[in-house]
DNA sequence: TCGCAAGGGGTTGTATGCAATCCACAGACG
DNA sequence: CGTCTGTGGATTGCATACAACCCCTTGCGA
């Protein structure tokens, strides 16, 4: 429907890499637009994080240095983790019963290696987890985090173990929720976002020796 | 220079309050350019969540509900600790003596009253701590906070003993820079904006009684 | 007097044309 | 042979024209 809406999911769904060049008049032939609201969608973007454009010489797609990446989950568990301490504080067990259906969802398909439908429901579960934190800020906050390209198709380089831990921690973080209890639920998720950037990154190794 | 700087700083100076009215002939005419540039820049501005537009219903200056500046100070608090954590591991005494010069010269002009003077030094010191963290997501974060057009002339409504206390903040951040010690830093970053939100909003009672 | 529908003014959404800028390539000069 | 410069093609930036939409007003009818 909304161009802006179509380029992203363009982007997201890998079918511009990061680093592509995304031309105006192609954009615009690939949408059946002109490139009036192309332009208009990449200047959203680019504020959104997604895209970077450089004066008089275009588009591209965002690319993290690999360095941000740690900053990337360092942010996302300090944010997400208000938004989870926020929800925990304010939800009803009705809610909380969503997250739990959600979380448990996800945990059938992560048995079966159904990658995408796992990542829709993660998706899914930290949307709905930021709406009962209910603050536009924290979800706008979070966005341009979670929606950068880099942290697309995360769990394909997750092992067993890891994605065992990490749909047990959506479990964890619904029942932390369902014992309306912050504190739990804000460092659970914190250990999730830290389980999962030691999957993407590897072992952070000691500074001194 | 730049159409969407333009038109930020005439939201953050106030020219144009919160929920005022920004009517693209009427920008393009004080802007001295066409509508396609203004359109491109109120969608940037969109994205950074300065400006809220509705669909063939045209923009407005964002105002956040009261609720949300509360989550706002959390979310900063979290993310600038991050940023003068990241910032106090990295610096050089050099960095650090350059933040120790602005949380000075911010100190003198508060002590006169300045507020103005005020108001511009402490964006470069929370500019310069974030730049110094090095790391481009989080000025991205933290961008659409601090923007936020409720949080301006902020120093008008402290009294003298928040003001002191902000102004020493810095110099105290500064010095916990220049010793290199991260846990310091990031612990009175969260002090200084907790004072400054309880400033701003007034004493947070209990819950319970 | 109140409710509703049709019309008009104004504003936003989109398309297209033109000017300015940038990049690549070729040719000349040292 | 390397480097610099000029020219051509392509792309972006901006301006303007037209179409679509919304809201407000006005007139009619109950």
């Amino acid at each position: 429907m909304s161009v802006v809406d179509d380029l992203r999911n363009l982007i997201l769904n890998g079918r511009y890499a990061p680093g592509a060049r995304l031309g105006e008049v192609e954009l615009a032939e690939t949408l059946g637009v002109s490139r009036t609201p192309v332009r208009e969608a990449l200047r959203r973007l680019q504020a959104e994080g997604l895209v970077e454009v450089a004066a008089n010489r275009g588009a591209r797609v965002a690319q993290f240095p690999a360095g941000d990446l740690e900053t990337v989950f360092e942010l996302r568990a300090r944010i997400e983790g208000l938004a989870a301490r926020q929800a925990a504080a304010v939800a009803t067990a009705e809610d909380a019963d969503l997250l739990h259906e959600t979380a448990v969802t996800l945990r059938e398909h992560a048995g079966r290696r159904d990658l995408d439908a796992v990542y829709r429901l993660n998706a899914d579960f930290h949307r709905s987890l930021v709406r009962l934190g209910g603050s536009a800020v924290l979800a706008q906050s979070l966005s341009a985090l979670v929606h950068s390209p880099v942290l697309l198709r995360t769990y394909g380089s997750f092992d067993a173990e890891a994605m065992r831990r990490s749909v047990d921690h959506h479990v964890e973080i619904a029942a932390a929720v369902r014992a309306g209890d912050p504190d739990w639920a804000e460092v659970v998720m914190r250990a999730h976002l830290f389980s999962a950037r030691a999957s993407l990154l590897g072992p952070r190794r000691r500074d001194g020796g």
